[in-house]
DNA sequence: GACTATTTCATGCAAATGCATTTAGTCACG
DNA sequence: CGTGACTAAATGCATTTGCATGAAATAGTC
């Protein structure tokens, strides 16, 4: 119960490491100077936009986003300061709420989706044919459930959850 | 110059995005129960211990672990404050100076080389086969020199560079 | 129903990060 | 040499994280 990696896992974990920091930098730093805002933003009101009725639990957005609870709650504070979505009370469990995306917030989710998947384009589809992408995916799709918490990575309509 | 990007690609961030935070927690957490420092401080004294004269200059160290400056300063700062790590000066050029790594930093950077590795074939290595590995490794290493600075992605000896 | 355990969400506080700026030294060039 | 452009590193300040804890409601149990 010890024994070490191969050095084509180890090669594999640091690949792993760094093109994706690199690449997620590459895009997030796009997103910025394109004027708007952090990619989890982009993420939540995302999440927020499809839940059938615009609202949902932020527990739920919790475990869509593989975030900690804590920074969910602070991310629903940032997009309600800034009038992306509204608090609203929750009738069945009052210990609750629902978080609702307001029109602004998809208006905004959607502007961010040019910007995005131009990103996702330059960094990541200019680079690789469409069966190497396919590729990868099943390879990395192995890593997945590992942890405790899984989640069955989510396919990509036109929006993209990112992370 | 606006194109979108396929699904292929757009499934193929998502994973990147996905899996890396998945795998990296995990590994993380492993380190964290075993009572040890951040990866990032790992990264740090195995640059320097790797260093021919197990010294380097803070501005390769920035190079090397592609992290800004003010975070590579304040890293130096935490491993300097816990005896890890000393600054010298540097003679040939005034404004700059030296990190060298301690006896202690190159004792910590070996026991954590135990719980990394562990890590790695524990969250990786189980779940690819060699061969695998090295497919992923390759389509990786396709995305890798987007941006301005590109590094050539080092060689795991049996220290690993990982991020 | 009373009591405990659990779930949902917020928050105080310390540590870490990002950003812009400062300080100090080097370099290039007239 | 002197001056302006550049590089190495640190730091002040605001924002963000992580962690632990708190407060409120619900669920389970006897």
């Amino acid at each position: 119960m010890k024994r070490k990696p191969s050095t084509e896992a180890t090669a594999a974990w640091i690949r792993l490491m760094r093109v994706q920091s690199r690449v997620l930098d590459c895009v997030e730093q796009d997103l910025k100077k394109a004027g708007f805002p952090p990619l989890a933003w982009y993420d939540a009101l995302l999440e927020l936009s499809r839940a059938p009725s615009g609202e949902m639990r932020p527990v739920e957005l919790e475990k869509q986003m593989l975030i900690p609870q804590y920074s969910t709650s602070r991310l629903i504070d940032r997009l309600v300061d800034e009038g992306l979505a509204v608090r609203r009370e929750c009738k069945i469990d009052k210990r609750g709420q629902f978080v609702e995306i307001t029109e602004a917030g998809r208006e905004l989710q959607k502007k961010m989706w040019g910007a995005y998947s131009a990103a996702i384009e330059k960094h990541v589809g200019s680079k690789l044919s469409d069966t190497d992408a396919l590729k990868l995916c099943g390879l990395l799709d192995r890593l997945g459930c590992s942890c405790s918490d899984a989640r069955p990575a989510a396919v990509a309509k036109e929006g993209v959850p990112a992370r």
